[in-house]
DNA sequence: GTTGGGATAGAACGAACGTTCGATAGCCTG
DNA sequence: CAGGCTATCGAACGTTCGTTCTATCCCAAC
């Protein structure tokens, strides 16, 4: 259960490019669909080979997941540390660096958004604290941004999910060759999430609502 | 390839207990973790009798799509026809819509955006055929609402990737014990995306962007 | 030059998979 | 009651799965 990482010191870079084809594959043909033979295959291991390196194929996927999360948190508190106070630029901070991640790695982005429950209790915990400490970040800043303007009506919570839908829905859409980069995707969803926040969750509507009678509650 | 619904008059029950027993167990284990085993045990039907109602694994899975994804488009459709020709009011009824039909079925919306692509060209074509449609009607809106407000800025692609990745997500977050209902998150979530769409991307920006000096092209 | 362990692979294991075969009921029609 | 059709099943088929067993190779240390 162990990072494999950490028992073999000279193996890094060979566990490495396992990893990374694995990444490929799963991307390819999803957790379940995908098979060992595939990837010995791919990396050019044996079958048996490969169990050299790490313990289950479920440790594979979870070895994957760990990495990016933990990337991506690293990233995110070391960027966050030297930045502003202001709840508006640090969440167009956070937004631009999840987004810079995932469109450089798309397949990895695909493996932890669309395998995000393939792990079983003794992996899936593991990744599910990281995932928590990234989603608390982002749900602080929100609760900043709800003071500081008095958004009354904004729930927290789900407008944080409302955003990480958004972004992380990008990998079933994105085409590079027709989409804008990294750094425009997150200005437009910044601007479209802040503007959102900012202009529907404060005082009164500025916009009518549905035009039916079914006004339920919507605050927090 | 074509529908078994039609090829035997009488078993529309049964298929239609199959059907459902299928969603519940690809909902829980995936497409390609679930087996026919499984279906077999849940629904109280033989292995081999079970084959008497469709032709193969993937039939299952393509009739399952293939009946949300007609429902869903039927209702919207219908809802459409007899509405108001103002742009806004028929997007905030396309995400009722929408979000009406998942939080009722959310087995079903689970396998139709989770295994969006399981299938396979012959039965992949139709599907992405019903799902091209019902993406254009909310694309088609939001040309009208972005002629009609002058938002010269809107990207309307990215704008209904962007509603529909809040929309979608939501089968891995949603809990209904603990998050407002259908309606309310319809009203939430129309809020956010028209009060982002309206306030951020007409003339000038109304807040200031990354604060880095990338500024890439944000328009269409 | 022997030795010992890290690194590798061929072959096999048992289990599970999707699917099919052949048989058997029940039932309506003639 | 004979014949055919619908609906159903137990058993099996051939394949693929994740994993392991065992043997080998390589190279540094003694």
């Amino acid at each position: 259960m162990t990072a494999t990482l950490q028992r073999r010191p000279a193996a890094g870079n060979k566990l490495d490019h396992i990893l990374s084809c694995a990444t490929r594959i799963f991307c390819e043909k999803g957790y379940e669909g995908a098979s060992i033979r595939d990837l010995s295959r791919r990396s050019g291991v044996s079958l048996a080979g490969l169990y050299y390196y790490f313990e289950s194929k479920e440790e594979l996927l979870y070895l994957i997941q760990k990495h990016c999360f933990t990337t991506l948190l690293a990233r995110l508190e070391e960027e966050l540390g030297s930045a502003p106070r202001d709840p508006e630029a640090r969440l167009r901070l956070l937004i631009r660096n999840h987004l810079g991640y995932f469109l450089q790695n798309p397949e990895a982005m695909k493996v932890l958004a669309h395998e995000a429950d393939s792990l079983t209790p003794p992996y899936a915990r593991q990744v599910a604290d990281i995932k928590r400490s990234y989603y608390r970040i982002c749900r602080s800043i929100l609760d900043d941004l709800k003071r500081q303007r008095k958004l009354r009506r904004l729930n927290t919570r789900l407008a944080v999910m409302s955003l990480y839908g958004m972004m992380n829905w990008i990998y079933t859409w994105y085409k590079p060759r027709l989409d804008p980069d990294a750094d425009a995707l997150a200005d437009h969803m910044s601007d479209l999430f802040l503007g959102g926040i900012l202009a529907g969750a404060s005082g009164s509507a500025r916009w009518p609502r549905s035009r039916n009678g079914r006004r339920r509650a919507l605050a927090a």
